[in-house]
RNA sequence: GGGCUCAUAGUUCAGUCGCAGAAUGCUCCCUUCGCAUGGGAGAGGCCCCGGGUUCAAAUCCCGGUGAGUCCA
């Protein structure tokens, strides 16, 4: 096992004299030109010290530093790359928010799949980290939005195999620290105060030996050179416990903090007015601050030490503060006092900008994934505005940041966030009825609310632990909130399920001579026949077999469209193809009968069932275009899945979609379909593809390889590797079936086309004329008739109810005869009628002072006793008695009590036994 | 993707195996010049849907639908 030491020694250090020391304070290594220095030089072993001081020889805003970055790397052959989405998830599928620029290149490009889409590259890349969320406002220098500048190079080593998609050296450590040198001399750094710290990176399954730069105590960029993969038998052992071995390729991966250099450019008390100085002066005035002289300076001097505060470290921000407020000699009150809004200030501008990237690359916000996020942060912004006293409404200040930023959607993201923020208040409304109602009972108890019911008001309602404790308090009931609520929180959710599901390795044992299978759907998709020759065959020893064809037509399954069917034939005998499946280009045929390889075969696909597909998945395309040209560019396809007599595609929306939208989509579609354009098809290399088009062609998931297929209907363009029709007009029409909600921002239409379309209309139109033929009128009159004939039913059933009142209480109250017992006046009566009527029957007989034992024979045996107030007998006890003898049970309250017992031959025998009952209960 | 909570009068909710309830709104009457208010009477329910258990289900169990929410 060996460490990274060794491979901190770089050319470039000794060239330029630096010395490799431990810090005094926390024992790290680093590089350093400054011979007398101690410590490592980042807080906390050292203050920030270019507050008040700037660090360079100009102030630069955010935007000045960003072209600066990008143009110095340019000047040094390095491309300029547009940014991604901080929506990750739009160009891969195992993580949310785009955390770093190399996640741009993860994992196509750095595992050497694809080549970058420029080498060197530089590249000023939005991010988001949630992580650091409570952090923000109160560090000074925390955010969860902010830019990555970088500058990437991708290598390969020399005896990396030849077949990735780029190879060479391009540059390395040397190089890199040398770059940042020259960076940090051109921005009239002090080159004798930068320090580089020697900090192993691990992250993702990789790792490499990393600096990070130091500069007046402020990390200013993080030089990581990923070189490592996670291989249980590698002879590196890292700082996470794993062992790690060389990778074939080995890359750059830089990452300098904009808004930091920017801060450092300025000097600023906090990074938050580097970067968005107008923002805070907007909201300063919307609050209606005014500091004096003696706190702006106050406030001034708590920024500064305010750099040391971090909830990892410190236990609480209550104690940093304390210190603080010590440091200073004032209160740790009027401390409080000054710096809270000033706090929730900064974090309002800072989640402002983060929902502006979120939602103007296309988050919609939901109960799941990236939504929830933006979730997240919008109901966060919106608490902090409330309790800070901002006026201005939140979607005004997300579209100043949007605008800044230069989004296109604006009235999109305003609209989302008015409905987002519509919707929390009903959540608060809702949780605050229920709170208000738990508080109440538990006050009259004279209990505290338990932390248990907390937790579920928490999990299950969204109900802040703070929020329960203003409004428990306002009720008279007390709450204690444990310290440690929100791990309590995640306990409750710990026993998930890992059912990982690994892919049945099936195709295991082809030999890896076989060539990829020549694809002729593509180039022929109206073609359902073809000649082909056996490549190799795979028993899989229960009567099926894979058949391996150098050329097919038959599809594979993938992107949501199902295999094709058909049949394979040679000299007249045929098998049936009931699956196909590709793997690593290979395609698989599964048969249910053998074929002996190198023979000739025809194949010929089951052309109805393709032509339903081709129909279904040009449709897809065209209605998930028709929602975005209706609803804006938000809309998304968010999975699909084709089949024979109709199809779904889920579609991200902020709402719900109305019946109007539906038909709109609808009659969209059906003029694409009319207009009759033709669909084309085209390959692309994936990255010229990307920056004509933009990520909006990954609708339907992320293609592998260094070419793409792009679809083409209409205006739309879609990476798709699905079979269509070759003009719009072939799909006949397209019609929605259905719609349904599957999450919150999801949009599920289900829809048919061509002949599928036509028979599910004439299925909901059999439904419609059944139904008018019930009720003998034509299809037109059913929604007047049904409403009258519900009216109807509900006043019929009113009706009936009090005639069987009336009958109940003039049976009661006739000339029925009650027996004398012991001075009661019972009336024992078996009259075989329903047990509601028995009911009315007895509670007649009640009010006329009498006690009422009544059995019914009719389904199954009933028996209702009622007792007028003030006797002294129990209806409860007296059924229990009688239901023994028809075999059943019964209960209720004293005065009324209901039973029955499957027995109704004993039922006479039982009211006959009323008397002996009642004499033997007193 | 996983977990939790909820669904009852127009609305907000209580009820938790045994007669379908409250508050509010609505209609009418009384009080009042009128408004606010006060008093009284009344209308308003497939207790979300479908199965199961039970003598008996709004209530318990299973499935579905719809809504809310937490986590990755």
């Amino acid at each position: 096992m060996t460490d990274l030491k060794e491979e901190y020694f770089l050319d470039y250090f000794e060239k330029e004299g630096f010395s490799r020391r431990a810090c005094d304070s926390c024992g790290v290594f680093f590089w350093t030109r400054d011979d007398s220095r101690q410590k490592c030089g980042e807080a906390p072993c050292e203050e920030y010290e270019f507050i008040g001081e700037p660090g360079f020889n100009k102030k630069y805003t955010i935007d000045e530093m960003r072209e600066k970055f990008l143009s110095f790397f340019e000047g040094k052959n390095h491309e300029r790359i547009d940014p991604y989405p901080v929506a990750a998830n739009r160009w891969r599928d195992d993580v949310l928010l785009t955390q770093a620029s190399i996640y741009d290149f993860q994992p196509l490009v750095t595992s050497g799949e694809v080549p970058p889409p420029a080498n060197p590259l530089t590249i000023s890349q939005p991010c988001i980290r949630m992580q650091d969320i409570d952090n923000v406002g109160k560090t000074g220098r925390h955010t969860i939005a902010f830019e990555m500048l970088a500058h990437h190079a991708f290598n390969v080593r020399e005896n990396g195999e030849s077949e990735l998609a780029y190879s060479g050296k391009i540059y390395w450590k040397d190089e890199t620290v040398r770059y940042c040198d020259e960076f940090l001399r051109e921005m009239g750094a002090n080159l004798e105060e930068v320090v580089y710290i020697e900090d192993p990176w691990v992250g993702g399954g990789n790792a490499g030996p990393a600096f990070e730069v130091i500069y007046r105590g402020l990390e200013l960029a993080t030089l990581v050179f990923m070189s490592l993969k996670l291989d249980p038998k590698g002879e590196y052992q890292l700082k996470d416990g794993q062992s790690y071995s060389p990778m074939q390729t080995y890359i750059v991966d830089t990452g300098y903090g904009l808004e930091r250099w920017t801060w450092v450019s300025q000097g600023t008390a906090t990074v938050y007015e580097a970067i968005y100085p107008e923002m805070i002066e907007l909201l300063i005035e919307d609050i209606g601050i005014q500091h004096t002289e003696d706190e702006k300076k106050l406030l001034y001097k708590a920024s500064r030490l305010a750099g040391e505060l971090d909830v990892d470290a410190s236990e609480t921000f209550d104690v940093a503060r304390e210190k603080i407020a010590g440091e200073l000699g004032v209160d740790k009150k009027e401390l409080e006092r000054l710096m809270t809004p000033m706090e929730s200030i900064y974090a309002i501008s800072d989640h402002c900008r983060a929902l502006a990237f979120m939602l103007g690359d296309g988050i919609v916000p939901s109960n799941v994934g990236t939504g929830y996020l933006a979730r997240m942060v919008i109901r966060r912004a919106d608490r902090l505005c409330n309790s800070t006293g901002v006026k201005i409404r939140l979607e005004e200040l997300i579209d100043i940041q949007a605008e800044k930023i230069g989004y296109k959607n604006r009235g999109v993201i305003r609209d989302i966030v008015c409905a987002e923020i519509e919707r929390y208040a009903e959540t608060l409304e809702r949780g605050s009825r229920k709170v208000d109602q738990i508080a109440k009972d538990h006050s009259k108890l004279n209990k505290p609310i338990p932390t248990e019911k907390l937790i579920e008001l928490y999990d299950s309602q969204g109900i802040q632990p703070s929020m329960v404790r203003e409004i428990a308090e306002g009720a008279g009931a007390t709450v204690d909130i444990p310290n440690d609520f929100y791990s309590l929180v995640a306990s409750r959710h710990e026993k998930r399920q890992n059912k990982k599901q690994t892919k049945v390795e099936k195709f295991k044992e082809v030999k890896t001579g076989v060539h990829k299978t020549k694809r002729l759907y593509y180039e022929n998709p109206i073609e359902m026949r073809f000649d082909a020759k056996v490549v190799d065959v795979i028993d899989n020893k229960n009567g099926s077999f894979e058949v391996i064809l150098d050329r097919t037509l038959f599809y594979p399954e993938g992107g949501g469209q199902p295999s094709d069917i058909g049949i394979i034939s040679k000299d007249g005998a045929c098998v049936n193809v009931v699956d196909v499946q590709i793997e690593n280009g290979i395609i698989f045929h599964s048969v249910d009968g053998d074929i002996a390889v190198g023979s000739s075969i025809e194949g010929e696909v089951d052309g109805k069932r393709r032509t339903r597909l081709m129909r279904h998945h040009t449709a897809t395309h065209i209605l998930v275009h028709s929602a975005r040209q209706l609803l804006g560019d938000h809309i998304r396809q968010a999975g699909a899945q084709k089949g024979i007599d109709n199809s779904r595609v889920d579609i991200q929306h902020y709402r719900k979609l109305s019946r109007q939208n539906i038909r709109d989509i609808e009659s969209i579609a059906n003029d694409i379909i009319v207009e009759n354009t033709g669909v084309k098809q085209e390959w692309l290399d994936r990255h010229e593809a990307e920056k004509k088009y933009g990520f909006d062609l990954y609708q339907g998931g992320i293609p592998k390889g260094v070419d793409i297929r792009l679809i083409h209907v209409a205006e739309d363009i879609q990476a798709c590797a699905g079979t269509h029709v070759e003009r719009t007009g072939d799909i006949g029409f397209v019609k929605i079936i259905n719609t349904e909600r599957i999450q919150d921002g999801v949009e599920r239409i289900i829809f048919a086309a061509g002949d599928a379309a036509l028979l599910e209309i004439q299925k909901t139109e059999d439904i419609l004329v059944e139904s008018a033929n019930m009720l003998n009128i034509s299809p037109g009159e059913v929604p007047k008739t049904t409403q009258r004939f519900f009216e109807e039913w509900k006043e019929r059933g009113k009706h009936i109810e009090s005639l069987r009142r009336e009958i109940a209480k003039n049976r009661g109250e006739g000339e029925m005869e009650g027996i004398e017992i012991n001075g009661l006046t019972i009336v024992v009566q078996r009259i075989d009628t329903s047990m509601e009527q028995l009911r009315e029957i007895a509670n007649a007989i009640v009010e006329k002072g009498k006690i009422a034992i009544l059995g019914s024979g009719e389904q199954g045996c009933k028996i209702v006793v009622a007792i007028p107030e003030g006797k002294n007998i129990r209806a409860d006890v007296v059924m229990k008695e009688l239901a023994k003898i028809i075999g059943g049970s019964g209960g209720g309250s004293a005065e009324f009590a209901q039973g029955g017992g499957p027995d109704v031959n004993n039922l006479d025998l039982a009211l006959e036994s009323v008397e002996n009952i009642i004499v033997s209960i007193e």
